[in-house]
DNA sequence: CGAACGGCAGAGAGCGCTCTCACACAGCAT
DNA sequence: ATGCTGTGTGAGAGCGCTCTCTGCCGTTCG
């Protein structure tokens, strides 16, 4: 119907004012006399008027978007693991808070990578989040060089590196560790995630804690937090010491291959081998049997590395890393 | 280091050239002499010059960014329901070959969805891809008032509507129920999905169809497609038909959940009854027995709806709907 | 009664870019 | 020499908005 969008000059001419004051009416600016406001809000919503963001960024020189960066493969975010999906969420609902919109992107390939950089550093958008880190990502440091704010989901690996929100994964892993030692388990293992990632490593890290404070000896294989990876690493284990009577996987997706796995060896979980997995994933208390394990507040995450980002995309600054607390949720595998 | 961004003016400065002639270089115009290219350039290296987008956009109007619109509630799209994710993935790896940015809305609360409306006509994107369709989404028709180019996932159901890429629905529940009537099951009850979506309707439809041709009589039950609602609705068709022998389920989650009731209840799938999904999700393979199901290529038709939808805001007319084939994969639980 | 003030509106200068147009200059035909 | 092309470059006008600055008015105070 009516293809070509209004400006505010039109409107301004409909209202018989001056550009200046429509502009402070649409954006609420209180030096503006009611009557008048009145009539130029009835002359916005007659012409059906919304700002253009470009013109309004050029000058502002602030985008109101932020972007959210997965460093991952595509395939390896949205594979059947909701975690990504949750952090999404989480963002997502901050953002709707804040009025400010999420650019997603996938930086999996180079050109991706490259494509991102230049994208983040263009000032199109106010700040970058970075939902995952692995070992030396040049983003964060082109980020900085540029003075575009940056957080990251993960405290980084050499510390110092961007503001970050964390969770207890050193302390979760312990809980859940503690819990299988608990059990009178003696033959702990796990399946660790990868190494190249703060989760991954800090989750083994408090596995080896508690098996070092409670005279075990460690059993280790790596995995990826993939289903898969978690199967293969369960059949590796389970070559290296057949009487294992207890796996701590760090993550359910790989917990949830280790059942199958352990199943289709004949063990019985948990009669035989206990289970414990991270990140009490949907599917988790669906297993079978329902699958012991750790939960974090993914979703917290998202809304919490939102709030940083949007709070150092204002100026302020903020106190990191900011950790969240894992809770042990003990189901049957353990 | 370096947080003031040089503008063309400064690159045109150092280069020794006009504005103009850095702006050719940039947006790589064969109107160059290939030196003072070669000059150019190396200015641009040198102060790390990256365009202005939205400065740019200012002029060209074109936003070079395309919004992918989830009409659900935010907890709906992303559960453990992968289906959302695998479109996030396959428009993502179009716009990564198209160089346009993707900006992902979810538009669940009424308060999201002023807000998309907002967003999208203010011709901050050059084109708007609804993942799905409820009822009567008044966003289509808001889009198309103001000349923003828009697809859907899903055809509309009352037809005419935005383009759309949609998938064999009916075919694929016939596919399914009839293998289903092929092994002999007498007693066919469906799980239907939501009725104001496509989807759910088409599915139901195809149940039907061979319902009817096949004289059997119809056991209905509905759900929303999410696991839980699945678990309910198969309590309920347990109660309405004790002695049912074969159930399908209009979603893969939907099946989980009826598995289990099924399990539950003492019933052995596939002996007792058996159990046809749909969506083929990655926990459909692992699901015990292995869910039989229909397949069909959601993250193609994510690419699918970029394609289209890039074509349109490119000016180019597109010929819809798209409908993608689907497959049925034979497992065990049918 | 004039000066000072405070609330409000308008004028106008850009933000950084693209794109049209004009123009300079080479090469060739007239 | 004059005119014509055609190629390559620069000048300059905006795109639609915000924001500072200026100036108007009505009020209050010395």
């Amino acid at each position: 119907m009516n293809a070509v969008r209004p400006t505010l000059e039109k409107v301004a001419a409909r209202a018989g004012v001056s550009r200046a004051t429509v502009s402070r009416v649409v954006n609420g600016s209180p030096q503006v006399k009611p009557e008048i406001r009145e009539v130029v809000m009835r002359a916005v919503e007659e012409l059906g008027y919304v700002p253009n963001l470009a013109a309004r960024s050029l000058v502002t020189q602030r985008a109101d978007s932020i972007a959210l960066v997965f460093p991952e493969p595509p395939a390896r975010v949205f594979s059947d693991d909701p975690m990504f999906a949750s952090i999404i969420r989480g963002v997502s609902q901050e953002m709707d808070l804040a009025d400010k919109q999420l650019v997603l992107m996938l930086s999996g390939s180079p050109r991706g990578q490259e494509r991102v950089e230049r994208y983040t550093t263009s000032r199109h958008v106010d700040g970058v989040i970075l939902a995952s880190l692995h070992g030396a990502d040049p983003l964060p440091a082109a980020l900085a060089r540029r003075g575009v704010p940056v957080v990251c989901g993960g405290r980084p690996i050499a510390g110092g590196g961007p503001p970050s929100v964390d969770m207890e994964n050193v302390g979760g892993a312990e809980q859940a560790v503690r819990h299988l030692v608990a059990s009178g388990r003696r033959r702990i293992a796990t399946i660790a995630g990868p190494q190249d990632m703060i989760a991954g490593i800090d989750r083994l890290t408090g596995y080896r804690n508690v098996l070092r404070d409670s005279d075990r000896r460690s059993i280790v294989a790596v995995g990826d937090f993939t289903r898969d990876s978690g199967a293969t690493a369960m059949r590796q284990l389970l070559r290296d010491d057949p009487a294992l009577d207890a796996v701590f996987a760090a993550s359910d997706m790989m917990a949830l291959g280790a059942l199958q796995v352990l199943r289709q060896s004949g063990r019985r979980v948990p009669d035989d081998v206990a289970v414990v997995g991270f990140d009490d994933v949907p599917a988790a208390a669906y297993a079978e049997p329902p699958l012991t394990t750790v939960r974090h507040p993914i979703h917290d995450m998202g809304r919490e590395l939102a709030r940083l980002v949007l709070s150092l995309a204002s100026g302020e600054d903020v106190d990191t890393p900011v950790i969240l607390p894992t809770e042990l949720i003990v189901r049957e595998s353990a």
